[in-house]
DNA sequence: CTTAGGG
DNA sequence: CCCTAAG
């Protein structure tokens, strides 16, 4: 009971807090819990409040959430350490039902065992397998989905449910707030004795769908309002609460590397169901990993049917490496990168003679389709070709020095402006005052004729401006371009590209241009990882297809508006490695919970269970910190890194991976038998 | 999509 | 963390 109080106690701690907070957050109050250390909490919460502003300066996009995860971490390790003084207590009382899911240290041995087989076997018993992978995946989906429908009661402890039923509010609301209000680790600790409730519940808020899509909101100011809402739509109260839930986990989140990232927390956001219902029809195999983190991250920023369009980083990869293979000899003219748009445009050389009518020649440019609504002259452009970028290195240079320079190099060419020249019949179009129909761009479509280049705004040749060019320019501020938190190219996402008509160099060219010539965004001063991230990765700029959208004629002279075709315009396809995100030692604790409940071979599971809300930390992300954490253990203190963590968390570890390992080798014993 | 491992 | 083979 001690400890369930103390939870409540904390909740309604928070809750008040978050009254304070203007953000109003009651459910809780039901509770009526006696108070403590509230005084505390608050002032852990101003502080990083506080304290993440500065850090904001430049990341504003994620602030919100960070402050929230902040605090939501402070609480949660307070409680923590709480419910550790308690957990004796609870553990004797279950020990006497003789079905304590969570035992103490003490009671490692016998509690541990007990309940993981009762939540183990069930499983089996659905797969004649029994094999460790063979679970039953769609169940416990259900499980998470599903609240109590599940036969997993079969797992919880008789008394547990009792308990929780008695001191927990009733109300599923309840339950679902305090554990979007980042109580939520302090419910994992209840999740020992009652795993799979919790379980239960944790799914909606998985995809509560927070802040994650916030990031690329178009108005960085807008994005606090936006989310705050947007949290709000999924759960009144706990705007903030909520909202830390995302990083709640990684209560690494105090430290200063966390506030800058957040990038990939969009990227992993979503619930798996909801992952598998949504893009199921695309085929990961086929374009890669790469593709599939871009996918969530699209998800999250709305889905869309271009997703098609986005380059995988391994496709992207292929190609340019392909081509690019011998760094000191030549390079290939032309950089194909094939999306899956229409229309192929080709850029002519930064600095050549002026278009090489090469270029325009191979223009296999193919308006394959141009429907036709009205007389609107409907185009998008399926690809286009870089044509001669020219990359020269030494030969010392490395592989990764050659990404990086061709990067560089296309960066160049797409970071700044570009110029649109439209091409019929191979003929350039210089009269840009004719009309579509006029100028054989009509509804009748020989569109196949119909070909695009893009030139780069700096081109040399004198005669590039108003013979026939469209400016293509991003129209991003430089405040865009900075946010951290949208490192994985979002930022560009908020971009759009408009074309105007060519009136010298945009303003801004040259801001943009260096920020692109890194190899990464230039995310302000604040970017941590910024060297992890940094290129050995190549970037594939631009979102190479453009669709012409006529309505805007207004933008241009000749009616043609170019507008992002796919969801990352600016395109530097998000191939960055992921922000590093060290576990925190209470991340660690949740995991190690998870696992000596779980089990080692179930790491969805203990994705869900454990972390469900933090988008970033998958479960091969828990695995593999579980496979460090093995081996963390067995080292000698003086040769671990980073954050120590407590040697009793380590010993539970080894215990738990020797129990769990040996399970595993029985059950292949058994396996074998059978067969 | 998940697991399990290697890198 | 990333990448992948298997299932």
């Amino acid at each position: 009971m001690c400890f369930f109080e103390l939870l409540a106690t904390v909740a309604g701690q928070i809750l008040q807090q978050q009254d304070e907070d203007a953000l109003n957050a009651r459910p809780l109050v039901d509770l009526e819990m006696p108070k403590i250390n509230t005084e505390r909490v608050q002032d852990n919460s101003t502080t990083y409040d506080l304290e993440s502003d500065p850090r904001d300066v430049s990341g504003g996009t994620m602030k919100l959430n960070r402050e929230d995860s902040i605090t939501a971490t402070k609480g949660l390790v307070q409680l923590s350490h709480t419910s550790g003084t308690c957990y004796e207590h609870s553990g004797n009382s279950s020990l006497e039902d003789g079905s304590d899911p969570l035992p103490p240290h003490k009671h490692y041995s016998k509690s541990l065992i007990k309940p993981i087989k009762a939540a183990y076997l069930p499983r089996k018993r659905k797969h004649s397998a029994a094999l460790p992978g063979g679970r039953n995946k769609r169940q416990s989906d259900q499980c998470t989905s599903k609240a109590k429908s599940v036969p997993l009661h079969e797992e919880i402890p008789v008394h547990s449910r009792d308990l929780e039923e008695t001191t927990i509010p009733n109300n599923e609301n309840d339950m679902e707030q305090l554990y979007s209000s980042n109580v939520v680790t302090k419910f994992h600790e209840i999740d020992f004795v009652t795993p799979l409730r919790l379980d239960a519940e944790s799914p909606p808020l998985v995809s509560s769908g927070s802040s994650e899509e916030t990031p690329f909101s178009l108005k960085p100011k807008s994005y606090l309002t936006a989310s705050s809402s947007r949290q709000n739509e999924g759960r009144d109260e706990f705007c903030s609460w909520k909202g830390g839930d995302e990083d709640g986990n990684s209560s690494e989140s105090m430290a200063p590397n966390s506030f800058l990232t957040t990038s990939s927390d969009v990227k992993y956001s979503r619930a798996m169901k909801e992952q598998r219902s949504t893009s199921g029809t695309t085929k990961r195999r086929a374009t890669g990993a790469g593709v599939k983190r871009k996918h969530s991250e699209m998800e999250d920023l709305k889905e869309s049917p271009n997703a098609k369009v986005q380059y995988g980083r391994k496709k992207a990869n292929k190609l340019l490496s392909k081509d690019i293979d011998q760094p000191t000899t030549n390079l290939p003219k032309q950089l194909l990168i094939d999306t899956k748009s229409e229309i192929n445009v080709y850029t002519s050389p930064a600095n050549g003679e002026g278009e090489k009518d090469t270029g325009v020649s191979s223009l296999a440019t193919r308006s394959s389709t141009a429907k036709m609504e009205d007389t609107n002259v409907k185009l998008s452009i399926k690809s286009f070709t870089v044509p001669e970028l020219m990359v020269a290195l030494p030969e010392s240079a490395t592989i990764a020095n050659l990404k990086k320079a061709v990067m560089e190099a296309a960066m160049k060419l797409l970071g700044g402006s570009l110029h649109v020249r439209v091409l019929l019949q191979g003929k350039k179009i210089t009269d840009e005052s004719k009309s579509l129909r006029q100028a054989g761009i009509s509804i009748d479509g020989k569109l196949d004729s119909l070909d695009f280049m893009l030139e780069p705004n700096s081109f040399p040749t004198s005669s590039s401006v108003g013979d026939g060019f469209l400016v293509l320019s991003q129209n991003n501020n430089q405040q865009t371009l900075r946010y951290p938190a949208l490192s994985e190219g979002n930022e560009i996402n908020s971009d759009s590209f408009h074309v105007g008509t060519i009136q010298g160099k945009p303003q801004g060219f040259h801001e943009i241009d260096s920020n692109n010539s890194g190899s990464e965004m230039q995310s302000g001063a604040e970017r941590p990882a910024k060297n992890n991230v940094a290129g050995n990765e190549l970037v594939v700029p631009g979102p190479c297809a453009l669709v012409i959208h006529p309505n805007q004629a207004h933008n241009s002279p000749n009616g043609l508006a170019v507008v992002p075709f796919s969801q990352n315009p600016a395109g530097v396809s998000t191939n960055k490695r992921r922000m590093r995100r060290p576990f925190s030692v209470a991340e660690v604790e949740v995991l190690v919970q998870a696992v000596e409940k779980l089990g080692t071979g179930r790491w969805r599971d203990v994705k869900l269970h454990a972390f469900p809300q933090a988008k970033h930390r998958t479960y091969v992300d828990l695995k593999d910190k579980w496979k460090t954490l093995v081996h963390t253990a067995s080292i000698a203190p003086h040769q671990r890194r980073g954050e120590p963590v407590p040697q009793g968390l380590l010993d539970r570890v080894i215990q738990a991976h020797s129990y769990w390992t040996a399970q595993q080798a029985k059950q292949q014993t058994v396996e074998l038998k059978i067969l």
